[in-house]
DNA sequence: TATAAGATTTACT
DNA sequence: GTAAATCTTATAT
């Protein structure tokens, strides 16, 4: 499991780096499921015109991003999607990192019947995707990554920083020139 | 109270 | 390539 301080002793932007080849595991009324996580994006608070917290605006929704790192900020996007996201740096810092893709690994059967599909492409390569694969929804909102529904760990796969691509987030073109900023983070095995 | 827009996905033309 | 699905949140009357 990633220790506490994972998520407080580096930038925002080399923690979204990190969690390139670490697993999230799930476990949803005795089904475990898990998956490499291979794509995410860094949302830096107050000074970021793409994050919830832009401007340092608290609400209901928002404060989970402004607790201590370490815990899970889970919200709903055009009204049908859960995103989740690593809410990471000390409390009263509104950074979090998008987890937008996942290579499946435990589970299999169980992701399949979640998604409705039966092929073995496109089941968790997007952010809402990934949250229907695994089982991810509100209710996790706010919990600590280490709990037993929901928790990162560390093997999976070491990512070389030349095997990383980065370029700008995506659907976020509302935030004017932060839309252009290189805060995604993409590493993809096959290649 | 009302309205607009969104860190997306999917199906269809 | 375009559009519909669908509902919470934020902001404005």
């Amino acid at each position: 499991m990633l220790p506490p301080n994972f998520y407080l002793d580096a930038s925002t932007l080399d923690i979204a780096r990190q969690l390139l080849g670490k697993v999230i595991r799930t476990e949803r009324e005795g089904q475990v499921t898990s998956g490499i996580i291979n794509e995410t994006e860094a949302y830096l608070g107050i000074e970021d015109r793409a994050a919830h917290s832009y401007n340092d605006r608290r609400t209901a929704r928002t404060e989970t991003m402004y607790a201590r790192g370490g815990i899970a900020y889970v919200y709903l996007c055009y009204g049908i999607h859960e995103m989740f996201n690593v809410v990471v740096q000390e409390e009263g810092v509104p950074h979090a990192i998008l987890v937008r893709s996942v290579i499946p690994m435990e589970g299999l059967d169980i992701i399949h019947r979640r998604r409705a599909m039966t092929r073995s492409k496109g089941l968790s390569d997007g952010p809402g995707k990934l949250c229907q694969a695994l089982a991810i929804d509100r209710r996790m909102d706010g919990i600590t990554l280490d709990s037993p529904e929901l928790s990162l760990w560390e093997e999976g796969h070491r990512v070389p920083q030349d095997e990383i691509q980065v370029g700008p987030r995506i659907g976020v073109d509302y935030a004017g020139e932060d839309a252009l900023l290189p805060y995604r983070f993409l590493w993809q095995p096959s290649q």
